[in-house]
Formats: structure tokens, C-alpha cells, sequence
DNA sequence: TACAAAGGTTAATCTAGTTTAATATTATTA
DNA sequence: TAATAATATTAAACTAGATTAACCTTTGTA
């Protein structure tokens, strides 16, 4: 039998917490199942961001559309990942993200009071959220200094190896945008690499 | 009278939790004070970080040195910042960065161990090290997007209107490394804008 | 099966920022 | 007060990557 989306939610938490029956039932009581067919918005720019989603099936980007109206893509969510814009979401003021599916995406959706609530009736879980954001501030950092130190050539080799299920996955010219270097560019740099 | 280092610790740590005699003395036992002379590492790369430092006094600079010896800056630390490389304190693995004291520095520091022993002891530090790990992140999201979208000129504006008593303080061509840009360069940008 | 639409490539031209190297300026300390 | 070390500037030559624009390939669907 296929799991459910909360199924996958509980696996994922079971990997790091102890998820009993209790746990279970406060998870299913918070979480909020939600479907979206490729091209749609889980955010818009300009949007309150009300809750963090965790991707169970599908993916999506997540970008910053600047002055001049060119895209940026800051990530992309998988299964398993969580996807918000965490800035608008802690502060509760509105987004400059956008966050679109690339596919039909499936998700589990937990509002700002719901995460409140998920603290205080499972504390581990307030430990737990301070470790995951630890390891995404970690990640940033590191990938800032990637754009520092290294030309676009070795961050797109390292992205494959990093995450060879996405650069499998999304068109090349969204790998472009993620990794600040235009799409003929990374075509020159395939090019380059395929001799 | 002046502050004590462990005072400004009370004074930043109870502008966002109540702080008792009871949570004064627990923080006074955890923290250990330590001075550094300008010039000194509070991390050097290949250590293992071990604790994290709250800066009472002085400045720093956390940087990475890549593999052609340039040196990257990811950040400073000024009074009331935290400083550490939290990849290798939270995995308790050789560090990729260096700390650096680029003044007289005054740092009160914590273990992993005591860490995990403040969360203990006062529960609410847990949300409270949530709350500052998630605010990082959003700035180093931030910069992402600043180094993806916009000159080196407007970064080097912006940075000074962020950080004006850091822009103020440190010599130049450590900025122009946090920019990500040559120490040459900003000085062409800095000749520019003063027509 | 054909024809849009979406994604990918190529090549010429251009530019933001680097490199190198020489020269100024400003602190620091003997 | 001179001398050294640290910091900052200038200018010429160079390069990684952007931009523009044309064209090619693949995919989905009428």
C-alpha cells in the first residue's frame, strides 16, 4: 500500500522524534493536506505567507522576481523539504517570494498559530525546528561562499552532485537561474564539459 | 559604573526573555568570559568550533580561505552578536572557517555541552536560539538574492546603510571581501560616488 | 500527424568586475 | 621624527559571464 501524505510526514518526523499515537494525532489535527497543479502558487509576492508547507510528492521553485523583472530562483522543494518564505512567515508581513509548482505538487500545510500550538503540545518539536533551521542557515552559508570562491562551472558540477534528483529533474534554464548565471551560459558550460 | 561583560549578556538575553535572579545565575555558570588581542583566532580552520561566543566588546571577522589562499569574508561580529562556525559546532566536525579578532575582542563563550544544558535548564532559550537561527537565515537568504540581483555598487550601499557602525570601523578591503568584490574595485565604486 | 509551445544551443558583441603593478596615504612604533 | 607596515588609489590590460538574436529540438496535444 502507497503511504498517505501524512503517512510520509510522520516517517519524516519518526526519523528525528518519537512519534507515538499522541504525536500522531496532533500532527493530523495541525497539518492540512493540499494539492496544486504544475504552475500554480503556493505563495505570491505581495502575499501574507500564513503557513510552512511540507512537500510530499512534487516540486516546487521558489523565486525573487527583481526590479527589472528577472526571476531568481533561491530553491527548489522536494519531497520532504519544507518550503515557505520564512522571513514573511515569522514576521507576518508580506513576501517578496513567489513559490510555484514545477509539477502537481502535494503538500501538508501548517499555519503560524498550528506551529505555536505543535510547540507547546510536543516540545521536542521546538528543538527540532531550531535544528532543521540550523542545517538551512548552514546551507546558505555555504552556498554563499560557493558563489564567492568558485566559477559557475565547479557550482554546477557541485549542484549535480549535490542534488542529482532535482538536476534531473527541472529544466536547465531554472538550474541557471538557481545558480545566478544566465541559461546560455550553463549551455556553453555543458557544451564545454560533454568534450 | 560600566557594564560587565556577563551585564550586557542579562541585558541582551532579557530583551526577549524574562531573566531572573535564578536565569542570571544559571547563564553566570554556563558562560565563561575571555579576552582577545587584535590579531588573534577565536577558531582557526581545522578546529573542531566548540563553542559558540557572544561579542561584549570589540570585533570580528569569520572567513574562508579558498583553495587559490584567497580569503572570503562571511561575516563580522560586532557587540551582541553571536559568533562561531555553526556547522562544526552543531556537528561537532573540523571547521572550514577562521574567527578572527580585528580589534581588542571581549567574547563570553558556551560549550556545546553548556548549550545543551541552558535548553534544559531554561526552556525558553530553546525558541530563543530558534528565533535567532531562523532571523540569520533570513539575512543570509537575503544576501543571496542582493549578490544575484543587483551591482556591486548598490551592495556596497546598502551595506553601509545596514551596517553603518561595522562600515565605519573596518578597513575597506575586508569589505570589499564580504561584497565579493576586489578591494580595487570598491575603490573605483567609492571614487565614483564621491563626484 | 502536424503544429504550437517550451526548452536548449550557438555565436557575435559587450561589460562588470579582476588582475597586475605602480604609487599614494595613513597609522604605528622605534 | 623617521621609518616601516598597513591601507587605499589609479590605470591599463584582461576575462568570466551577460546580452541579443537567430535557430534548433523536444514534447504535448488538436
Amino acid at each position: 500500500m502507497t503511504p498517505t501524505a501524512i503517512d510520509k510526514l510522520n516517517n519524516y518526523f519518526s526519523r528525528f522524534i518519537k512519534i507515538g499515537e499522541k504525536e500522531q494525532a496532533i500532527i493530523a489535527s495541525l497539518f492540512t493536506e493540499r494539492r496544486y497543479l504544475k504552475g500554480h502558487y503556493l505563495l505570491q509576492n505581495g502575499d501574507l505567507c500564513r503557513k510552512v508547507s511540507f512537500v510530499t510528492s512534487g516540486a516546487t521553485k521558489t523565486f525573487y522576481v527583481d526590479d527589472s523583472g528577472k526571476e531568481h530562483i533561491i530553491m527548489f522543494g522536494v519531497e520532504d523539504w519544507w518550503v515557505a518564505d520564512l522571513s514573511s512567515f515569522i514576521t507576518q508581513t508580506p513576501s517578496d517570494f513567489n513559490v510555484q509548482c514545477i509539477e502537481r505538487t502535494e503538500v501538508l500545510q501548517l499555519s503560524f498559530e498550528g506551529r505555536k500550538q505543535l510547540f507547546q503540545e510536543i516540545p521536542e518539536m521546538e528543538r527540532f525546528f531550531r535544528i532543521i533551521t540550523e542545517k538551512a542557515y548552514v546551507a546558505t552559508q555555504k552556498r554563499i561562499i560557493a558563489n564567492y570562491s568558485k566559477s559557475a562551472k565547479e557550482r554546477y558540477i557541485e549542484f549535480c552532485e549535490s542534488y542529482p534528483s532535482i538536476a534531473n529533474r527541472v529544466p536547465q534554464y531554472m538550474i541557471a537561474s538557481y545558480l545566478g548565471i544566465s541559461k546560455e551560459f550553463l549551455s556553453k558550460i555543458r557544451n564545454q564539459m560533454s568534450q
